[in-house]
DNA sequence: TCAATCGTTCAGAACTAGTGAACTATTGAA
DNA sequence: TTCAATAGTTCACTAGTTCTGAACGATTGA
């Protein structure tokens, strides 16, 4: 199985980051994600359990090669984490406030 | 003609800013209104010369409609100012950050 | 080995974005 | 008034993207 795509800290793009969290439902898987402060398989993240999950496949792609969130695979399922690290290295506070705006 | 549709400041949301501003060149767009502190044309405005001028349009309907810029017809050209005192209503702090994230 | 679970990939339908051509509105000049 | 120039919009077409059901792949427990 090909291996999960990650872009480096550097790649990360400013539309990237936007187009990505433009999206209610992945914006709040992010925000779900971060106030685990623990990782989460893909379903466990899902904002509402009627999601098909091709579509939920697709947003956690498209957040994954974003650079929001890294994917690791365990057993069975993928966990998840906000790379928070390499966001705020890369775009200082830009998350943080874009968070506080989805109330 | 038709008046150009601009939503009260209530109905700006975090999606359509954020989608508004994914796109590279009307980040560029509001990021020289706002350096300019005074109203734009559409043409004055453009980040490169070359754009066709139905995509530009395209663009400035975009950010008008999702409560990012003001549009006042005066004349044969169309004023755009930034709406900042909305937005920051709305979204404190994220118009700035994340027009510091785009550097 | 079988079945269940978790997620990906594929393909088609529905939607969205970029752009040339044609159009509208305003203004200035003859 | 009439003509031309200018600033944008709207329309229509093409190209690309998103959503989702169906089929598939990988891992684990019985």
């Amino acid at each position: 199985m090909a291996p999960l795509f990650h872009p480096s800290r550097d790649d990360i793009t400013l539309a990237g980051v936007l187009s990505a969290l433009a999206d209610p439902m992945r914006l709040r898987i992010v925000k779900g994600l971060m106030e685990q402060s623990d990782c989460m398989s893909c379903t466990a993240a899902a904002p509402c359990p009627d999601i098909p999950k091709s579509t939920l496949s697709n947003h956690f792609r498209i957040l994954r090669e974003a650079g929001l969130i890294q994917t690791t695979k365990k057993g069975v399922e993928h966990r998840n984490v906000v790379r928070e690290a390499d966001l705020n290295a890369r775009f200082p506070k830009l998350l943080k406030t874009i968070l506080a705006s989805a109330e």
